[in-house]
DNA sequence: TTGTAAGCGTTATCAT
DNA sequence: ATGATAACGCTTACAA
């Protein structure tokens, strides 16, 4: 490979007059500007990213953790990160952190060791007091998941009024026995969960402790789940699910025991991801704004790597939306309307 | 950050020894070697990866060039080859082409300019005759995606084989009037469609050209396919599609024209990815060994770039699996048995 | 076994 | 406006 040097030979200048050109600093004529692209264009010439990095102690290198790439909620948000990342030519490093604290705690490394120019959390798993120590080291920034009382800024979606919005809508379709899938410690989901308790409150509903399930993520979870719930004496006839994979594996789980949706059993998912439209009947549920999340997370970050901007903290609240389908209206009732 | 010289320093001793216990060299005392440690131990000193890139002209780092990161195949597949390389401190670089030829092409010239220390392609836009020449400037391991006559190895499916058996199973059903989307050019395509030729042939049903559709991907295409195949006069009573999105897509259109899945229209899909247990009927499919097929991928580059290994041509057939579930199985033809 | 010193390819400072 | 030169932090001949 060519370097520098070969360019400032081919060139007759020195390596500095190249450099020079090389970032557009002033004070080159255009003379020499000529020249200099010649030799690189003849040479073939391209910088050597390396040098430049140790040279400037800058990697261009911003890590992102996320639990799984599998699971599609990520995989978008990834994606939209991804095409801002690249705009400002800036590699993305994908940390899987498999929902492991100890995984986590080795990629929040990355920034204390300076591997990295910035980190975005998605979703954690250590104690945020654990986390937090290490927005010293480096710009970080919190993306989809949420923590109060904090510098970082976070770009996120209000998941306690969506959810307040989707357990109401359950309610207004004369729901008054009401299950729900978002019992977890995690801020989002205890955010979720504060939702449908006020939902549920406000239309002088009392809430079945007993009916919160936690650990349900997936749509195996949301399979055993259900059956769990369809054994109970007088169970519920609605839940508002954390996730689409997990109502999914619901309406699944209750077409396999002869249960009709929605009118047995209501089901209300969350993300609207495209299984929402595949099943059947195709899932009613709530849109999170996935692109506009990666997209300004990752724009925040860049204003703090390229113009040092302050780490005042900020929180960006992006819209969610309510997304009627079939799985909660039923087909009797709209007839009889 | 503490430095090498730093950590020399602090243990009375040249960078010179500090490097090599750093990269376990023989011939250090294992007195020094404590030494350093510690000094290591007591400054939290972590090698800088990018100055160990420079001198040792690596960059740690592999391309991996996918269409998207949102289609489940590929992150799949990613997360597989993630799993490899971060056991080998191999970074990945993630490069989404979107099917666009140029970026297929950019992302290329990262081989050339040595950016990366090699490259995995899962599929490809461009003219294999313009992608092959790239070989020669370092590592290139094709994954999932086929070529003939070449000397880049490749990690795959036998597509022929696996299309074969699964248009078989459609003949077993009975089926004589079968449609296949797999029309594309890809050598992949190519191969699915050959395996589909050679099962009609073979059971003496010839083929109807205007059957075999192309640009078939997602859950829409499906979709519109379907309704196109339902308008034909004496329309196939099955399809053979490409993939497990185009199938559940088919079997939503499918439903709203009023059709049974499998008694009207039977369908096989590819893959085996979440999506075919969750729809109704369940898919027949075929399964790929994608971890397999991603762990291997893997492996071969880190032969090339650790081991320097020949570049000598392999090709790494992995089985396939037919996966027989109800969107093929009549339960008319079931009872009657 | 350990140390000295050159060099990986840049860029920024300081002269000129 | 241009050039010489010293870093950036590490590894590896070569010397001792």
């Amino acid at each position: 490979m060519a370097t520098i040097a070969d360019v400032a030979k081919r060139a007759g200048l020195s390596r500095a007059t190249v450099s020079r050109v090389l970032n557009n600093h002033p004070n080159v004529t255009e003379d020499k500007k000529r020249l200099v692209r010649e030799a690189m264009e003849s040479l073939k010439y391209v910088p050597n990213t390396t040098a430049q990095r140790l040279r400037n102690q800058r990697t261009d290198t911003i890590a992102i953790l996320v639990p799984v790439l599998t699971n599609p909620f990520f995989a978008y948000l990834l994606e939209a990160m991804d095409m801002v990342a690249t705009k400002n030519h800036l590699q993305l490093l994908i940390c899987q952190t498999r929902y492991s604290k100890q995984k986590e705690m080795d990629f929040l490394e990355l920034l204390r060791t300076k591997q990295v120019d910035g980190l975005i959390l998605t979703s954690y798993e250590n104690e945020w007091k654990k986390i937090e120590p290490y927005s010293a080291f480096g710009p970080m920034v919190l993306c989809n998941e949420y923590e109060r009382n904090t510098k970082v800024p976070i770009i996120r979606m209000d998941q306690f009024e969506a959810s307040y919005i989707g357990t109401r809508h359950l309610i207004e379709q004369g729901h008054i026995r009401i299950a729900c899938t978002c019992g977890d410690k995690s801020n989002l989901a205890k955010d979720r969960q504060a939702g449908y308790r006020k939902a549920l409150v406000e239309a002088g509903i009392s809430v079945q402790e007993d009916w919160i399930f936690s650990n349900v993520f997936d749509i195996e979870d949301g399979k055993r789940v259900l059956r769990t719930i369809m054994n109970l004496k007088e169970a519920p006839t609605a839940v508002f699910t954390g996730s689409d994979q997990v109502a999914a594996g619901m309406i699944m789980a209750a077409k396999a025991l002869g249960k009709n949706v929605p009118d047995d059993i209501a089901i209300i998912g969350f993300d609207d991801q495209p299984i929402a439209r595949v099943v059947e009947p195709a899932l009613t549920t709530i849109r999170q704004p996935i692109e506009e999340l990666g997209k300004t997370a990752m724009e925040v970050m860049i204003d703090f790597i390229a113009f040092k901007k302050e780490v005042n903290h900020q929180e960006i609240l992006l819209p969610y939306d309510l997304v009627i389908r079939d799985s909660t209206m039923s087909k009797l009732k709209s007839i009889s309307i």
